[in-house]
DNA sequence: GCCGTTTTCGGCCCGACTGTTTTCAGTCG
């Protein structure tokens, strides 16, 4: 029987903490839900079978309780405090929470005094005044929780931005900035620093000789829709596409405490800062206090933050309290776009691609390849412009051809076949034989079961002619989860086969993600990063499955394509099946 | 609720802002 995936156990331990909150409980009680529910999220076995036997105490930040807890949801379904506490408080009070201002102690308040459950009545108490009757609660309260409803907050979370789209404002304003004659220093801080799949906003950190006209040509730049001074040495501004900025001008000698601090994670700096507390220092955004001296140091750069708590500088993709601050830690060689040598994942007009097999080639000599694998779609796929048998025959020809005529790049005929319900490929074994490269990927029958789910995955990956996977769980950020799949045993099956997995480059894809793509590599897996391009403009699209390597912890050696063509070939499975 | 070069209890990162307050709680990042 297939193992309660960890997502849900994490996100059970989610909304207990959410309840225990609106029960007000005291925060650290609270921390520690979300805390145990981090470590659940991202473990690299299944948290269920651990809890089953006991031993999920092994994660950090899972104690005895929630050891408790997690083996009661997987093995009865249900945690009874979650069961009270649902009965005790109605649905409707987290979603007022997302009100700006109003938090879990409010919304209790307003519900044991007024009874108020739900956006629609507290409005109605609102918009009667009631508000301003409960102790604690004013006018202005009152009125600015008027004011978000009308504005619609409340009625879902802000979407998040994708990465890609991100970087391209944040790059963009960093440059203008930079361009100000009074700029010196202009950085980008947050998770787009931190590369994370997708950014709720974009901080900007700087230093200028005239701070206020750095504030001031925020709302300048073409990339600004509208655009404010916030206090002496700030501004906030929304772009063109509704992403919020927030620039930050401050002195020199405190640009590393500012830019550390603002690039987070929020995880990290609180471990960062915690460690700091047992030597007696303590880390602020302004400097960091040492209890011996009574002195604050500045710092003015980042270097200088965290050497002077004793560590390493950490690359900003790897802040996320992942165990980058455990003690021994060494800074791994990350991956670069640098470093690749081909790309194994793209498209042509064969198939749904807007370029042919030349202008591909063409495009990775640009980028200074020495091998590019063509992979049409297999009939299958489900959006029609696929390579059925005979023309995909026609097809090795052609690339063939294509590869006899350039010097310096390996034009590989490969396929992206989907994978069948049964596990099967498109093509049957002779005609894929024939090919340099099979990549398979599942593009349909995407509500299978999570034990079939698996064991369709399984069997493609313990086919002789499939070489990789292509993205794994096939999650498109903002749009759909991942499909249920066990990725523990995909991941030992592709460890077992020598099958590659792919970090998928589209940039709302990212999949493998971080967490499963270090996992992976952990248990020996060679980790492919791919374009998936649909054009030539798109094999740069790889700058994604590199960030997303990045935060897997990735190295040079971890991922199979920084490798020379012959190391390379002979990695693929095909290369010891035949 | 977790955890231990202040170990089984008593702590738990740090600061800004807001609004309701006579000194602070709640919220946010």
């Amino acid at each position: 029987m297939a193992e309660m995936p960890n997502r849900e156990i994490a996100a059970a331990l989610d909304e207990l903490g959410d309840l225990y909150e609106l029960d007000g409980a005291i925060s650290h009680r609270v921390l520690a839900y979300r805390n145990g529910a981090k470590a659940v999220r991202e473990a690299t076995q299944s948290v269920g079978t651990l809890a089953r036997e006991g031993r999920a105490t092994e994660l950090p930040g899972i104690g005895a309780t929630l050891q408790e807890k997690i083996a009661a949801l997987v093995v009865d379904g249900e945690i009874p405090a979650r069961a009270k506490l649902k009965a005790k408080y109605p649905e409707g009070l987290l979603e007022i929470t997302r009100l700006p201002g109003v938090g879990p102690k409010r919304v209790r308040l307003m519900y044991t005094e007024l009874g108020i459950d739900s956006l629609a009545s507290l409005k109605e108490a609102a918009e009667q005044e009631r508000l301003r009757g409960v102790k604690g609660l004013g006018p202005k309260f009152e009125a600015s929780v008027l004011a978000s409803l009308e504005a619609g907050l409340g009625e879902a979370p802000k979407p998040r931005t994708l990465l890609s789209r991100a970087l391209e404002e944040g790059e963009a304003i960093v440059a203008g900035l930079r361009a100000h004659p009074t700029a010196r220093r202009v950085e980008l801080a947050g998770s787009a620093r931190r590369l994370a799949d997708t950014v709720k906003d974009l901080d900007v950190i700087a230093t200028a000789d005239d701070p206020a006209a750095l504030t001031a040509a925020l709302a300048a730049l073409p990339e600004i829709e509208t655009a404010g001074t916030a206090g002496e040495n700030a501004a906030r501004g929304v772009t063109h596409s509704g992403l919020s900025i927030d620039l930050r001008v401050v002195e020199p000698d405190q640009f590393g405490n500012l830019l550390q601090h603002f690039s987070g994670s929020a995880r990290h700096n609180i471990r960062l800062r915690e460690n700091a507390v047992k030597r007696g220092l303590h880390v602020s955004e302004y400097g960091i206090l040492d209890d011996a001296t009574g002195e604050t140091v500045r710092c003015a750069t980042e270097e200088e933050v965290y050497a002077t708590l004793g560590l390493p500088w950490i690359p900003p993709e790897l802040r996320e309290d992942r165990g980058e601050l455990d003690p021994g830690f060494e800074v791994p060689e990350l991956v670069s776009v640098d470093d690749l040598r081909g790309d194994l994942h793209c498209h042509t007009v064969a198939s749904d691609g807007r370029n042919t097999i030349e202008e591909m080639a063409a495009e990775a000599i640009a980028r200074g390849y020495e091998y590019l694998a063509i992979t049409d779609h297999s009939a299958t796929h489900g959006f029609g412009n696929h390579v059925d048998a005979d023309t995909l025959k026609r097809q090795i020809e052609r690339v063939r051809t294509v590869n006899e005529k350039l010097d310096g790049i390996e034009v590989l005929i490969g396929t992206e076949t989907n994978i069948l319900p049964d596990g099967a490929p498109d093509y049957d074994d002779e005609l894929l034989a024939e090919l340099d490269w099979c990549i398979a990927s599942i593009h349909t029958a995407f509500q299978t079961p999570r034990a079939e789910m698996t064991k369709r995955m399984v069997a493609a990956i313990e086919h002789p002619w499939i070489d990789a996977i292509g993205h794994p769980t096939g999650r498109k950020l903002g749009r759909r989860p991942g499909y249920d799949v066990d990725l523990d045993e995909v991941i030992a099956a592709a460890a077992r086969t020598g099958t590659m997995l792919e970090i998928n480059g589209a940039p709302d894809r990212r999949d493998l993600d971080d967490v499963h793509a270090r996992q992976a590599a952990q248990a020996g897996v060679k980790i492919l990063l791919d374009s998936d391009a649909h054009g030539t403009d798109r094999l740069a699209n790889v700058r994604w499955a590199v960030a997303t390597a990045r935060r897997a912890w990735l190295t040079p050696d971890d991922v199979a394509n920084t490798r020379a063509w012959p190391e390379f070939a002979a990695m693929r499975k095909r290369a010891r099946t035949s």
